[in-house]
DNA sequence: ACTCCGATTGTT
DNA sequence: ACAATCGGAGTA
Protein backbone atom coordinates (compact mmCIF):
# COMPACT_ATOMS: atom_id res chain seq x y z
CA UNK A 1 0.00 0.00 0.00
CA UNK A 2 2.80 2.21 0.15
CA UNK A 3 2.21 5.96 1.23
CA UNK A 4 -1.22 4.93 2.12
CA UNK A 5 -0.40 2.80 4.84
CA UNK A 6 0.64 4.21 7.98
CA UNK A 7 3.02 0.98 8.63
CA UNK A 8 5.21 1.40 5.54
CA UNK A 9 8.43 2.71 5.47
CA UNK A 10 7.32 5.71 2.50
CA UNK A 11 4.53 6.77 5.05
CA UNK A 12 6.15 9.80 6.58
CA UNK A 13 6.01 12.76 5.64
CA UNK A 14 9.34 13.05 3.72
CA UNK A 15 8.45 10.04 1.76
CA UNK A 16 11.66 9.07 -0.34
CA UNK A 17 14.37 8.61 1.62
CA UNK A 18 17.70 7.28 1.06
CA UNK A 19 17.24 3.97 2.71
CA UNK A 20 13.57 3.44 1.20
CA UNK A 21 14.24 4.44 -2.54
CA UNK A 22 14.51 0.98 -3.81
CA UNK A 23 11.03 1.06 -3.17
CA UNK A 24 9.92 3.34 -5.75
CA UNK A 25 11.86 1.37 -8.49
CA UNK A 26 10.39 -1.11 -10.38
CA UNK A 27 8.53 -4.85 -8.97
CA UNK A 28 10.64 -7.53 -8.79
CA UNK A 29 13.96 -6.13 -7.13
CA UNK A 30 14.67 -7.02 -3.08
CA UNK A 31 14.09 -4.34 -0.64
CA UNK A 32 16.93 -5.17 2.62
CA UNK A 33 16.70 -2.71 5.53
CA UNK A 34 18.23 -3.74 9.34
CA UNK A 35 15.44 -4.76 12.19
CA UNK A 36 16.69 -3.46 15.86
CA UNK A 37 20.22 -3.27 14.36
CA UNK A 38 20.07 -7.05 14.63
CA UNK A 39 17.89 -8.63 11.71
CA UNK A 40 17.99 -8.09 7.73
CA UNK A 41 14.78 -7.99 6.25
CA UNK A 42 13.75 -9.20 2.80
CA UNK A 43 11.16 -7.16 0.99
CA UNK A 44 10.00 -7.73 -2.36
CA UNK A 45 9.15 -4.35 -4.53
CA UNK A 46 5.58 -4.89 -6.10
CA UNK A 47 4.49 -1.52 -7.40
CA UNK A 48 5.36 0.08 -10.58
CA UNK A 49 8.18 2.37 -11.16
CA UNK A 50 7.39 5.92 -9.38
CA UNK A 51 5.06 4.20 -6.76
CA UNK A 52 6.19 2.99 -3.58
CA UNK A 53 5.35 -0.78 -2.63
CA UNK A 54 6.87 -3.73 -1.07
CA UNK A 55 6.05 -6.63 0.07
CA UNK A 56 7.86 -8.44 3.16
CA UNK A 57 8.75 -11.87 3.38
CA UNK A 58 8.14 -13.14 6.74
CA UNK A 59 8.20 -16.84 6.42
CA UNK A 60 9.49 -19.56 3.72
CA UNK A 61 8.86 -23.09 3.33
CA UNK A 62 12.14 -24.72 2.89
CA UNK A 63 11.48 -27.11 -0.13
CA UNK A 64 15.31 -27.69 -1.58
CA UNK A 65 18.45 -28.51 0.31
CA UNK A 66 16.82 -29.32 3.19
CA UNK A 67 18.90 -31.84 5.01
CA UNK A 68 17.69 -31.07 8.05
CA UNK A 69 14.31 -32.53 8.57
CA UNK A 70 14.25 -31.78 12.20
CA UNK A 71 14.94 -27.85 11.26
CA UNK A 72 11.83 -27.82 8.64
CA UNK A 73 9.56 -26.55 11.39
CA UNK A 74 11.33 -23.11 12.21
CA UNK A 75 14.09 -23.10 9.98
CA UNK A 76 13.02 -19.94 8.25
CA UNK A 77 9.61 -19.01 10.44
CA UNK A 78 10.20 -15.69 11.42
CA UNK A 79 11.63 -12.54 9.04
CA UNK A 80 14.94 -12.20 11.08
CA UNK A 81 15.33 -16.12 9.93
CA UNK A 82 14.22 -15.54 6.24
CA UNK A 83 17.22 -13.14 6.11
CA UNK A 84 19.43 -15.57 7.79
CA UNK A 85 18.85 -18.71 5.80
CA UNK A 86 19.12 -16.79 2.78
CA UNK A 87 22.27 -14.66 3.79
CA UNK A 88 20.09 -11.14 2.75
CA UNK A 89 22.19 -8.50 3.79
CA UNK A 90 22.72 -4.68 2.71
CA UNK A 91 24.93 -5.28 -0.01
CA UNK A 92 21.33 -7.26 -1.60
CA UNK A 93 19.04 -4.35 -1.28
CA UNK A 94 18.11 -3.47 -4.81
CA UNK A 95 18.87 -6.62 -6.23
CA UNK A 96 17.06 -7.92 -9.13
CA UNK A 97 14.44 -10.55 -7.92
CA UNK A 98 15.42 -12.44 -11.57
CA UNK A 99 18.69 -13.31 -10.86
CA UNK A 100 19.20 -16.68 -9.90
CA UNK A 101 21.81 -15.79 -6.79
CA UNK A 102 18.72 -14.85 -5.07
CA UNK A 103 15.35 -15.60 -7.68
CA UNK A 104 11.67 -15.84 -7.20
CA UNK A 105 9.88 -18.90 -8.85
CA UNK A 106 6.68 -19.71 -9.90
CA UNK A 107 5.90 -22.24 -6.43
CA UNK A 108 3.13 -24.86 -6.61
CA UNK A 109 -0.22 -23.20 -7.13
CA UNK A 110 -2.57 -22.00 -4.53
CA UNK A 111 -6.13 -21.21 -4.88
CA UNK A 112 -8.38 -18.35 -2.80
CA UNK A 113 -9.23 -21.43 -0.23
CA UNK A 114 -5.50 -22.03 0.56
CA UNK A 115 -4.47 -18.13 1.45
CA UNK A 116 -5.37 -16.87 4.91
CA UNK A 117 -5.27 -13.45 5.41
CA UNK A 118 -4.52 -11.62 9.27
CA UNK A 119 -3.67 -8.72 10.86
CA UNK A 120 0.11 -7.99 10.87
CA UNK A 121 2.84 -8.41 13.48
CA UNK A 122 5.04 -6.36 15.22
CA UNK A 123 3.59 -3.18 13.65
CA UNK A 124 2.10 0.01 16.12
CA UNK A 125 0.54 1.62 13.48
CA UNK A 126 -2.31 0.32 10.81
CA UNK A 127 -2.84 -2.86 13.68
CA UNK A 128 -6.35 -3.52 12.06
CA UNK A 129 -5.71 -3.65 8.67
CA UNK A 130 -5.53 -7.28 7.16
CA UNK A 131 -2.43 -7.20 5.03
CA UNK A 132 -0.92 -10.44 6.30
CA UNK A 133 -1.42 -13.25 3.85
CA UNK A 134 -0.12 -16.96 4.50
CA UNK A 135 -0.21 -20.72 3.70
CA UNK A 136 -2.72 -22.02 5.23
CA UNK A 137 -2.30 -25.01 7.07
CA UNK A 138 1.76 -24.78 6.34
CA UNK A 139 4.20 -25.25 9.47
CA UNK A 140 6.38 -22.50 8.06
CA UNK A 141 4.07 -19.86 8.66
CA UNK A 142 5.44 -17.49 11.25
CA UNK A 143 3.48 -16.66 14.50
CA UNK A 144 3.08 -13.94 16.82
CA UNK A 145 4.95 -14.29 20.23
CA UNK A 146 2.86 -15.94 22.83
C1' DA B 1 23.90 16.93 17.97
C1' DC B 2 20.64 14.10 20.30
C1' DT B 3 16.72 11.26 21.13
C1' DC B 4 13.65 7.57 20.23
C1' DC B 5 12.45 3.27 18.60
C1' DG B 6 11.71 -0.32 15.29
C1' DA B 7 6.87 -6.02 10.48
C1' DT B 8 12.69 -9.54 16.01
C1' DT B 9 14.93 -13.22 18.31
C1' DG B 10 17.54 -15.92 21.72
C1' DT B 11 18.23 -16.35 26.35
C1' DT B 12 17.19 -15.76 31.39
C1' DA C 1 10.96 -10.22 30.92
C1' DC C 2 15.23 -8.34 28.77
C1' DA C 3 19.30 -7.66 26.25
C1' DA C 4 21.53 -7.27 21.71
C1' DT C 5 22.60 -3.56 18.38
C1' DC C 6 22.35 0.39 14.97
C1' DG C 7 20.88 3.65 11.79
C1' DG C 8 16.69 6.30 10.08
C1' DA C 9 13.88 10.00 11.00
C1' DG C 10 12.27 13.70 13.80
C1' DT C 11 13.40 17.50 16.88
C1' DA C 12 16.60 21.33 18.43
Amino acid sequence: MGPSDPASHVATKSGRTPRNAIMFGPAGFAYVYLSYGVHWFLNVVTDAEGEAGAVLIRAVDPLDGMQVMSARRDLASGPGRVGQAFGVTATLNGHDLAVPLLQLLAGWSLGPSDVGESQRIGITRAKERLLRFFVLNNGSVSRPRV
